[in-house]
DNA sequence: TAAGGTTACGGCGATCGTAACGATC
DNA sequence: GATCGTTACGATCGCCGTAACCTTA
């Protein structure tokens, strides 16, 4: 046994159980990884695949368990890597944060500037995807850290932590009936409403707030970007519901915002990463820069509350 | 980086950074180790260990945390093959047990014996340690479960399972005092007693039970082994505090027992084993059996204590 | 001076690449 | 026949062992 045999394991598992492109992957010969693969079967004693023909299709119930060991494996082995890099200059490195478009552009750019000026050695990676992936990227090590507002499950493997809570709000043009007077579920309901995608930026805190109340929303657009729905919502298709960070004070003059903290429960923005997954200083500053901005966006909305 | 270099740090670990024990230990020149250190340190850019001269004298920063990676690696490693040899033929293999001599010769035997007949492949070795030291060898590997009595620390490592309670006994030869009438904490503690070591067996316990009283014992011979301490009972020296079930209806008919569980709160013996520790199917039952076991016990104490 | 560690160098074996072959869709 | 995997064989490079050297108790 050796680490090439666990990365190969690795690699074909990424590649969908083919010799061939993991071969590639791992810039060596297709017949090269045969072999240490045979090997390394022949040494358990028992194959890891199950094979139909010559062809690989799955995984034995042993290779099932072996392979838990050996993502254990190599996520330790990229620890070392990293701990080691950490010392030698813990200013330099990548960080890749997977997040939604909204908190991309409404949420992270403060902290994230901040985090340059300290770090201006460390490049900084945006994945962005759709919630649902969002922690699917934290598992397949595509990102470090993840930044997402709907419901982590409970995942034993993920450490999380709080960063900000926030209520959506409602945009219309400035002469829209909605512009002016009391909002209550029954009117928003009333009107054509354009929001955020399945799955996106509290879109089931919507849902489940309305039905509640026995109601169905008219959403006439859904989309998984802000911008998208401010745009719609700019050519008078219906009553935008976003997230109320994402109603921009100067950007967005032309829009009239009205809060519905009193009709939508809040939703919770969170910050995940791997448990075993070892987070070098810069990207563990990187999540108290994270959190204090999420403080401070707290205290705005306080403000604003109390402005509306 | 490769296996057989995480394989020298863990060695130079138990061979207290001496790098020729290593060598031997791993079955190759001294020179061999010597070389695979220095291109491992070099790759990660910083030494991880701390030099006099030449002799490696402790572990850097970077090398403690980069230590905790180690280990985890072997274990992954160890675990693999145990999977494996578990899948080949999961009634052949080994068993470490880590235990007490009070444990090894009143509790174990019962479990140990069908656990034989089912599995009559598997090997049986049992470590006799200290109680403390019980838990450093499940870290150590040396031990694949521990059967301890005195409390477990919340070790996050651990996995424990509840085995069996029980309570202290006092044994004594037939004509003694105390082989008669209504027993306190006051009288036994008017006897020059013998009972066992601290930190053995419910030590604490017995210890605890009479501070609290504001009473000392007068503990004449302590010693780890419940044979030796009935050997001096024997002898007349004193009033032996032993485990309850480690008095033999039959072996040690010349001594009187008296139940002491109104004097003395229960101890509590447990299961403990590492928890990223795969443990071969055979050892899963070899637990289970323990605890059938435990449960068999506890039912036997409950007629104990309706007979005296 | 003994014990522990490093450096230099030659030899051996593991693993790779090339290439030809086999199987499956 | 295109894709994918296996087998055979020669070449290479990594790693070991021998041995001489260095350094500190």
């Amino acid at each position: 046994m050796n680490l090439s045999q666990i990365e190969l394991l690795q690699t074909l598992q990424e590649t969908g159980l083919n010799l061939s492109k993991a071969a590639e992957k791992m810039h060596v010969v297709q017949s090269a990884v045969s072999r240490q693969l045979q090997l390394f079967e022949s040494e358990l004693g028992s194959p890891l695949f199950e094979r139909r023909g010559k062809k690989l299709t799955d995984l034995t119930p042993l290779g099932k368990r072996v392979m838990a060991e050996i993502s254990a494996i190599a996520q330790a082995k990229q620890n070392i890597k990293t701990i080691a890099a950490d010392f030698l200059d813990s200013n330099q490195g990548t960080i890749h944060i997977a997040t939604t478009h909204t908190q991309a552009k409404y949420f992270l750019p403060v902290p994230i500037q901040r985090f340059r000026e300290k770090y201006p050695g460390v490049r900084i990676y945006m994945l962005q995807a759709s919630p649902e992936q969002l922690i699917d990227q934290l598992h397949n090590h595509k990102a470090d850290v993840a930044i997402c507002t709907e419901k982590v499950t409970d995942d034993e493997m993920l450490i999380t932590k709080h960063c900000y809570e926030w209520h959506h709000a409602a945009v219309v043009p400035q002469q829209h009936p909605l512009a002016t007077g009391e909002i209550s579920h029954d009117r928003l309901a009333s009107f054509p409403i354009l929001t955020y995608s399945f799955g996106y930026t509290g879109r089931s805190m919507i849902e489940s707030a309305f039905k509640e109340k026995g109601l169905e929303l008219d959403v006439i657009l859904a989309a998984a970007d802000t911008d998208v729905i401010k745009t719609y919502v700019r050519l008078g298709l219906g009553v935008g519901l976003i997230a109320g960070m994402a109603y921009d004070q100067i950007a967005d003059q032309d829009l009239v915002v009205r809060d519905l903290s009193h009709l939508i429960p809040r939703s919770i923005t969170k910050i995940a990463y791997l448990k075993q997954h070892y987070l070098p200083l810069y990207s563990q500053h990187f999540i108290e820069e994270l959190i204090l901005a999420g403080q401070e966006s707290l205290e705005n909305t306080g403000k604003n509350h109390k402005r509306q």
